[in-house]
Parts: structure tokens; C-alpha cells; sequence
DNA sequence: TATATAATGATTATTTTTGCTTAAAATTGT
DNA sequence: ACAATTTTAAGCAAAAATAATCATTATATA
């Protein structure tokens, strides 16, 4: 049994016991004492159990809202690309940067590897709001939401608010996901949301774009900004298939491919 | 087995257990210690496993959940007096107003009840503008958000970015809960947001202040306001048992008494 | 077949985790 | 209030896991 399995099992009994006490922990784990102390403190300096004397419990927690709430969840499709594309951007990115994050299914995706970086994180976005001060718990975040109207079920926030807080900064990434790429540039599909990624893009050293293969080729309502415009493409190896003379016009434009 | 076999049946693996160990797969396999490391390893690379020390686990896909509030909620005392404070407040509230709502377990219950008004909602809560998006869908609501750093766990926006937003607006309501109210005036526990409080009661014709009886006679630890600041306020009948002085001082105020 | 390339297993130095011991702090019983 | 007991925290040594290196074996290619 490693470390890590020890302590989702520790987790695992608090949902089905009101305690977990040192002795206890130590006949069901085999382990010594120390061991599940060091265990005890790990966790709850995670916050995410309390300590007694003798043992730990969980936080108890109720939903402040009785009513029952509709969960959608989003298809995402292609996901596992998406995935390695923000490994490799949050791969980029180092502790004590300011990072501008905007909304969109392939930016979300960096939360699980940007998690252990202490960086100072502003997005427009309340589903990635939402998702960081979730696991910024113990962890040495610092995390900025723009002000704006909620544009609705996307979670983003628009209007000339976002501008505002957005020209407070001076950030060293901007990093977002994008509608389409074609040889005119890169596209989205809301005017308001474009607006606040031009000033995203000034706002920041290093723009970043993620885009899976099958966002290359395509066109979108809005157009952003030209092909030049971004310092770095972040795409997947399904571009390889791709149709050549566009293979070559993205090629002189700074671009890499996870495999 | 060749290498590529044991790669799939390995990620095969973790898709039916939360974990695999180094001395797992060895003997699952009959490989040594180090072809399973370099296994382990070429995966992590790929982004297809996240290490741990002694084994590994699948990386982390963040569902795109919408509307969803992840904010982790407290438990609330009290909770059947904050509801119905929380009613009357709403029913205070018309078509066609601008409301300015603070956080708070008693402004959250609000939601319920102002769900289907057509207003204009500003809040500086990313859990009330979680449960607004959350059922706004087909309701006429226009939901805007102050921007600002999140206070970790509560999910209020603090910060200089709070006021610029507020400045923008001319509410009609600005309702808030409090952390205690005493003859020396109104409290609450967060100098920071505190400091956005006071700007939402300038940018206000009415200040309605939401306190279930438990915070009657309680100081804390920054005050906002004197008890003649609010237009109203709002509390539940254990009022009755109260310190008659104190009693005697908040009938002055405009106080209403939800049963 | 000969040769190059890739994969594997064994060895070793380094790092992380664990268990034991002891002193201090908290709790309990009188 | 005091002493006895239990729990904790800290330091240190042992054990386990890792990363790097090298020799050996398998696989592919000319």
C-alpha cells in the first residue's frame, strides 16, 4: 500500500464513520503511529479533515440551498487531447507568475497540473473560478475573477467591466482556447467574449493558444486576431492529417505539437 | 508481452482501479522493477497517469459542469429563521429593480425567492452567482458580478476591484446579512469586505440588513455601520427573548419581525 | 547474417517514507 | 490542584522507492 492510497482510504472511511481515531488507523493501515499522525497532519493541513485529540473527522458540510439543482454536464469531445495540450501549457508556466486564464473546455482542463504552483491566477470565467477555489484549499493560490454580467450557462463574464480590471494587470501568460483557426487568423463565437481577449492579449507578455486539431481549418463567427498574433499554438498530433497548405501557412507560426 | 501490450493493459488497469504499484504490475506482468518505472514514467510523460510515490493514478479530467455551485457551504445554523427573513426580503424586492446582494447564508437563501423576478442582481458572492446562473435559464435575470481577489472558501470577492464595480452602478436595494448587531452598531468579521460593504450602501437608496436573532446583542470584529445607518432591518421572533435595553434601542431603528 | 536499435534487468547512489525513541503538551481521574 | 495517563511533536536511523548507469537480451533492418 503506497502513501497516496493510504490517505484516499483514510478519506474513503470518513464517509462512512463520524471518526477515524490513531489506533484505529494504525490496525487497519499496518502502520506505525507516526506514520498515521504525519498521515493526519498531511490531510488536514489540506483542510480536508479536522483533527481531534486522538483521531480526525471530517468537516461536516451541508448544502446551503435545499432546492435540487439540474447538474448538465457538457459533452466535451476529444478530451484526452485537450487534456496533454494544458499539460504542456501548464507545463510552461513556473511559480510566482501571473497568469490571465480564459474560459473554455481545454483551459479547464490545466487546473489538475497548474494546482501545485503558487501563481496569482485572474480568468473572466466562473466555471474555472469555481474549480480553483475548490482545490486552492492548502494550496498557495492566489485567484482574481474579473467583474462582468454572467453571460448565461457559459459561466463567462463580458462587458467593459472585464476590460477594467483586466488593464489592472501586467501578466507574464495569457492563455486561452480557441473557436477556429484558419489561414484569416483565429476565430471565436462571442463578440463580447472576443472583445475581452484583445485586451487579455495586450494585457500580456506571452499569449498562448490551445487548440485541438479539429479547431484547425475551421472559422468562426468573430474573428480575434491574425495568425501572427499568438506566440506559441498548442495543438495535438491529429494536425499531422491535416490538409497541407494550411499545415504550412501554421507552420511559420511558432507551434507545438503534443503527441 | 511486448512493451506496448503492457502499456494498454496498464492504463486498462487504471480504469477499473484507483491505483497501481510499482510491485503490482511487476507481478501482474512478471517484469522487473525497473521496465515497470520506465512504463510508469513514459505514461506520465504522455499525461496518461499522474505519479505518486510507489505507484501511479489516472490523470485528473475535469468535467465541464455547469451551473454548478462548487463552493463548499457550511453548515447553517439556524436555518428555518434565515429562510423566512430571507422571504420577506424578497417580497420587498419588484420587477424591473436593481439589487445589490452581499454574501451570507441569509442572502443566499434569498435566491429561492427572487428567482422569478425580472431584476438586475450584482453580488460579490461567487456562491450567489453560482445559484443565480444556476437557475436563471429561462428567467429574466441580468446577473453581474463585482470583480476582486476570492477569499478562499467563502467565495467573496474582496478588494479595490469590489468598489470600482459598485461605483458603476444605482441600486435600488443593497441587502446584506451581518456578523453582529449591538447598541454600538453593526459588525462583521472581514475588514476587506467590510470595506466593500460601505461603498454598497452609498451606491443604494435602501439598506436592508438581514440578522436572524443569534446576532442580536453580538459584536464582531469590525464595525460598518451605526444601528440608524439601515433603512431596515430584518429579524425572526426570538428577537422577543431578548435584553430589553437592547430591545428598546433597535425599536428606533426600522425593524421588522418575521414570525 | 550482420548490424543497429530498442527493451530489459541488475547495480548503485540519492531521495522519500517510515518506525522508533524521547521530551513536551493535553487530558483524565482523584 | 496535582499526579498519572494519553497524545503529540521532533529528531534520528532504518527501510523503501527512485533515478541514473551499465551490461545483456530481444527485435528490427539492411
Amino acid at each position: 500500500m503506497t502513501k497516496h492510497e493510504r490517505l484516499n482510504e483514510i478519506l474513503d472511511y470518513l464517509e462512512n464513520h463520524k471518526e477515524l481515531s490513531v489506533g484505529e488507523a494504525c490496525s487497519i493501515f499496518n502502520s506505525s503511529a507516526a506514520t498515521i499522525r504525519r498521515d493526519f497532519i498531511y490531510l488536514f493541513k489540506k483542510n480536508k479533515v479536522q483533527k481531534t485529540w486522538g483521531g480526525i473527522t471530517k468537516t461536516e458540510i451541508i448544502p446551503a440551498i435545499q432546492s435540487v439543482s439540474l447538474v448538465k454536464e457538457r459533452k466535451i469531445s476529444n478530451i484526452e487531447s485537450k487534456s496533454s495540450i494544458a499539460a504542456y501549457a501548464a507545463s510552461l508556466v513556473q511559480d510566482g507568475d501571473v497568469i490571465i486564464l480564459d474560459g473554455g473546455t481545454t483551459t479547464l482542463q490545466m487546473i489538475p497540473f497548474l494546482k501545485k504552483k503558487k501563481i496569482q491566477l485572474i480568468t473572466n470565467s466562473l466555471l474555472i473560478a469555481n474549480r480553483i477555489d475548490e482545490i486552492s484549499e492548502g494550496f498557495e493560490f492566489e485567484l482574481f475573477v474579473t467583474g462582468g454580467f454572467v453571460y448565461p450557462r457559459s459561466g463567462m463574464l463580458v462587458g467593459s467591466q472585464v476590460s477594467n480590471s483586466i488593464n489592472d494587470f501586467n501578466s507574464k501568460w495569457f492563455i486561452m482556447s480557441v473557436g477556429g483557426i484558419s489561414k484569416e487568423g483565429l476565430f471565436n463565437s462571442n463578440a463580447l467574449i472576443v472583445d475581452t481577449e484583445k485586451d487579455m492579449i495586450r494585457r500580456s507578455e506571452k499569449f498562448i493558444v490551445l487548440a485541438d486539431h479539429t479547431k484547425i481549418g475551421k472559422r468562426d463567427s468573430v474573428k480575434l486576431c491574425n495568425l501572427e498574433t499568438p506566440d506559441l499554438i498548442i495543438t495535438d498530433a491529429g494536425f499531422l492529417d491535416l490538409d497541407p497548405e494550411l499545415k504550412d501557412i501554421l507552420k511559420m507560426s511558432s507551434l507545438h505539437i503534443v503527441k
